[in-house]
DNA sequence: TTGAAAGCGATACCAG
DNA sequence: CTGGTATCGCTTTCAA
């Protein structure tokens, strides 16, 4: 009987509240200009006396789709990508919309589960860090979906330009008179870790002609840590005059692993050996000695994949973003 | 005209399908064990037949709530948050939730924005690491909130249990033979940063009596690498006989701010200087040499939180976990 | 320009 | 146990 029960307020009572219809009331919350200056005024006074907060699921079930975007990668806590996660949730925040969060843990099944998810939440775009390089069919739907760092199905890809990058890195350890060199690559079944490696050893081989010859050993790993260990390891454990004067690293991760190496091998890094990673994530700077490498726009990124979420129409071609070198003390000039 | 417009099919579209009413699907699909076998097969059927998939939005309308759980945290770049951003995922997801993801960066008002949007959204709760101690008044309202790692206004909290996790740095520190101590606090103003400090410093009395005395220096610091490495610098800029041997550091950042500004010095650790952090990150175990730290149980912090929302009653009391000593090779015997 | 009213798609109550 | 139906809160015609 009390009618102070304290329910949350609806669009009803700002109605009676104001005086006016609901109808009105809707037009003044989506800023429709078609509404006389002094009903709005009093809706307006109506909304702040109540306190009153649209109830999101009400317009959801009419508009269709809810102010969120989904945002699937395979794992958080790889630090390239939670940088890009940060990047995405602040373009979302900017335009007033959350962001759904999904791990897929590098395994297409569970992905393929997250994504129906969100679809069935009716999120406004979802952006996807594929959890593989495989081919997969496209869902027939009319959300935006766009590709992030690796590529998903069919859908636009927005992408650091790997091969640009990786070129920027033969540039500067040539520069710096080295001549030999090993590459860690990345999974060659991605296509990030094929890029990479094609980057650096095309523009090398540009570099260094026959007068010149360069010395290129090139090894498959993982994007981690334990890779770029293990594989330097190897690569180190070899006469001196035979062993490489620099390690070009697909990833930072690895590169942080061949510093290590290098550092129980006893070798001193860059004067011994110069070494280079590829992302810049937080750790490059606070390693030691302080890692080179190729910095991923990742702010630039995302914005852009925000951006194709909320353009009208989908990008009709990939979109590549030049990456940019970033020179600290891993590396040096060639020994002698 | 054409009927194959291919819309979504509805719960209406099912129940014309299976030729029952809406109600009957409506129970199968909420798994109502009172549906008659028969019947149940044949909404299974039209389920199946049509594609349908519920829509959530008008689920939430009715229930109040949508199979989501908030996450707002300070920073996702943050090594110990992005860790515990992918347990949170993982329960939540085992429950069949998503989990929408907020970045306060640190900032109150940031972070009481993102709180409202996502009570408006009718998240079915909300796990928050504060942005700051500062007391807060708490919202009126009835989902379950659950303060993570720092607490959040009144809610109650899930952490580490700092004291005791400190505590085993001093058993550790103390049994290897240190006697002169330098310890690098967290923030002041956090109850983490004064949790470690008097767990540590506590524990440390305790273990040494007047007749085994031990020095201890404390300087107060930043959790992040900066403050480790120039407190440090300041610290070992002493004579040698008035050098702390061991270095404790209150977070991993830190500590290995304090191992680069250690070597820098031309000291070896852990020969002439032993040094701990606190967190095990993942870098914790790239470093060189490997950081001895206390292990936070970051999923088992995941958990509990998760639980906690989805418990009917909120826990009567902080819920504390305990810290376990990584022991690695930044720790060795005091010198002489 | 504004008000009235028709749904959006599901849940849950009430009869039978 | 099942079918009908009111209802959740909002957006969006349709008239006035």
């Amino acid at each position: 009987m009390a009618k102070d029960l304290k329910k949350t307020p609806t669009i009803k009572d700002v109605a009676t509240h104001a005086g006016v219809s609901i109808g009105t009331v809707s037009r003044v919350l989506s800023k429709e200009p078609a509404v006389k200056a002094h009903l709005k005024e009093k809706v307006d006074a109506a909304v702040a006396a109540l306190g009153y907060r649209p109830n999101f699921a009400a317009r959801a079930l009419r508009k269709n789709h809810i102010d969120v975007v989904g945002f699937v990668l395979p794992d958080i806590t790889n630090p390239f990508f939670s940088q890009l996660a940060k990047s995405i949730e602040s373009e979302a925040s900017a335009r007033n919309h959350t962001v759904m969060l999904a791990c897929s843990y590098n395994d297409p099944a569970i992905e393929q589960t997250h994504i129906r998810a969100l679809l069935d939440r009716s999120v406004r775009g979802i952006v996807v860090i594929a959890a593989s390089d495989e081919a997969e069919n496209s869902l027939e739907i009319d959300v935006p979906v766009i590709s992030l760092d690796r590529q998903y199905a069919k859908y636009p890809l927005i992408s650091t330009n790997h091969i640009q990058g990786a070129a920027l890195v033969a540039d500067h350890l040539v520069e710096l008179g080295h001549r030999r060199f090993a590459y860690i690559a990345g999974p060659l079944n991605t296509e990030v870790g094929r890029a990479r490696q094609v980057g650096f050893v095309q523009h090398l081989r540009q570099l260094t002609d026959d007068t010149d010859p360069a010395d290129l050993i090139i090894r498959p790993g993982q994007f981690d840590y334990e890779s770029g260990e293990k594989i330097t390891l190897e690569l180190l454990d070899v006469p001196e005059k035979a062993r490489p004067t620099a390690i070009v690293a697909a990833s930072d991760q690895q590169a942080i692993g061949a510093l290590r190496a290098a550092r129980d091998l006893g070798l001193n890094v860059p004067n011994d050996l110069s070494v280079t990673g590829f992302d810049d994530i937080v750790l490059a700077e606070l390693v030691a000695p302080r890692l080179t490498t190729v910095r991923q726009p990742t702010s630039e990124l995302a914005k852009r994949a925000i951006e194709a979420i909320f353009a009208k129409t989908a990008p009709d071609e990939n979109i590549t973003i030049d990456g940019k070198l970033i020179r600290r003390t891993s590396t040096g000039p060639a020994p002698n």
